[in-house]
DNA sequence: GTGAAAGCGCTAACAA
DNA sequence: TTGTTAGCGCTTTCAC
């Protein structure tokens, strides 16, 4: 035990801070964190002595104390998916603002690592989470009872649940109107999977907007991608490969992944977008604007989705009685680009 | 004071486990933490005991008293850009692995906020660091000085450094070389901000590429792009600006933003890739796979470099005296796609 | 192999 | 307004 603080780099405690300025600990603590209950002339002399020595709180220590750590839990997703990567820094840049600090996990969709992220994190005392849900979530969720929790992107379906979230339905039913009004008649959708809410909502608007403009809803020109480019690629080839009378004009994905997955499949199939097919993503990225032709997208404002969702949860934690579940939703953009065209005449 | 306990949402503590098994919480912490020290009967009842509980260690208390908390801190540059994201991907995997756990920040580039973001994680106690500096790393980084600390994609010129980088000359020189094999002689660079270590060694990687070839340097054809993707475009739109005869025909960029910059200026400027100019980009990404035409790039494993650093760190703190600075470069793989072709007869 | 006791750094009673 | 005191939950001496 030779170098027995070498571990710790910090090392001067509030201890030191209050012995310089003469006062007790209790009186350095006060001084630092409830000014008001404090004497003015006294508080200087410890604020004084807090810089000279470059003190630094004690998260752990205080966090020990007051059963409370200013930290905060962020599963999203996939920190690879740049509409995800974007809310997680909304997040960030709201909880810093806070000074609040952010430990992020990606579960990747897949339930298990967002219970194992959920483990890891309980022991942090973090004093919220905010959640992209997994399919799990709903069980999941369980292993952190009584922590504030905002649900962002999508629903985990639990009752009382505070969700940030856009408006799906809205967001499709303006693409899908855009490509009725450009005259499409045939228009698939390639949807996710349906144990995820923003799936099931996009599915929804697409089958209203037909609806609406009294165009039969057609099961087999709705393909399931589960959320993967690959899944993408599949269901867009099997779609476009049907004979021409049959093939879709128009094309909506659902999400990011499986649109990248689409457009390959098309061109794959030798199509040109907007002639052959348009198609309309969901989420807008930097390879859908980079994309030849740039591809049309209903866009989502994931950076405030983000800030929101962060805001929301610390204002949670102000309060000491967390109201009623609350549900937020954004709107979303509609951006008309190159990938939509009215169809060829036949 | 009605509800003590609401804050908390973790109240089985070793004490309560203790009991069940009717041990002393000090036999119970042992039993948990360094099994040999303790009988194999007593161990399984406090194991079960603690199963039955649901018992969750505290790790701020735990971290209190050792000093220690389980957490890395990880400072990237930007979650948005695809690369950075994909190293703190690599470095959350062997993370979690190790059942540590990542506060992670965004510096955005920025000195200022790297320093906040260090003086957030100090109170914290987190055992380690891998950070992307900025170019006031060097001052930043005596924020935390025995914080074991590993610098990742690039040097912060700082001595004793634990580094873990790409081999930015050697895939450089190989984008370069190739550029010069398909004939070449005008090969233009885009390059970043020198005071980060990655644009020096891209730049000293062009510069010894071509006078290995016996091309001399030309100043005019190196611009600063200053890793925006706004510089990229600026400094292309100069260098494609030029008369026919000066005109490069083939184009070097250093980074990720500035080439989509540079691509977007050429298409501006109604230039076509390849057949005006060669381009090629440094680091991939989805946008360079799906653009038309599609992008040669000097790609950077990124995930295995996020992921190396953390084992190295983790390695680090195993260990209890850190070895003396180590030096990490992992190969860059260059793909040649549809963006490169011999330039165009005279 | 186990228990009693001290204390990590901080904050919240309670007294003064 | 300030100091004294008692822990937060855990780990680690030091005895036994």
């Amino acid at each position: 035990m030779i170098l027995k603080g070498c571990n710790r780099f910090q090392m001067i405690g509030l201890e030191a801070v209050a012995k310089l300025a003469q006062v007790s600990s209790a009186t350095a603590s006060r001084a630092l964190s409830r000014p008001d209950k404090v004497a003015l002339e006294t508080r200087t002399r410890v604020l004084q002595a807090a810089e000279e020595l470059g003190y630094q709180p004690n998260h752990l220590a205080s966090g020990l104390r007051k059963g409370k750590s200013r930290t905060i839990g962020v599963i999203i997703s996939d920190i690879l998916n740049p509409g995800q990567a974007m809310l997680a820094k909304g997040i960030q840049d709201a909880a810093a603002k806070s000074d609040y600090t952010v430990f992020l996990f990606n579960s990747d969709e897949e339930s298990d690592k967002e219970r194992r992220a959920l483990e890891s994190l309980r022991g942090h005392m973090p004093q919220g989470l905010i959640v992209v849900p997994t399919p799990g979530a709903k069980t999941n969720l369980k292993l952190v009872p009584n922590l504030p929790t905002i649900e962002l992107d999508r629903a985990s379906g639990l009752k009382n649940a505070h969700t940030v979230m856009v408006d799906n339905i809205g967001g499709t039913t303006t693409a899908i109107n855009h490509l009725i009004g450009l005259g499409h008649k045939r228009i698939a959708m390639i949807v996710g999977d349906f144990a995820i809410s923003t799936a099931v909502e996009r599915h929804q608007g697409y089958r209203e907007a037909l609806e609406h403009a009294g165009i039969p809803y057609r099961e087999d020109l709705v393909l399931a991608g589960h959320h993967r480019e690959d899944g993408g690629r599949t269901a867009a080839h099997k779609l476009l490969s049907k004979p021409l009378k049959q093939r879709p004009t128009a094309l909506f994905v659902g999400n990011n992944e499986m649109t990248i997955g689409a457009v390959l499949a098309t061109r794959a199939l030798g199509l040109s977008i907007p002639e052959d097919i348009s198609i309309v993503g969901f989420d807008d990225s930097r390879w859908a604007m980079t994309l030849h032709p740039a591809l049309s997208v209903v866009s989502q404002p994931a950076y405030d989705l983000g800030y929101l969702a962060c805001e929301t949860l610390l204002g949670l934690l102000e309060r000491h009685k967390p109201p009623n579940a609350s549900s937020v939703r954004l709107a979303t953009n509609f951006i008309s680009r190159e990938s939509t065209a009215p169809p060829r005449k036949t």
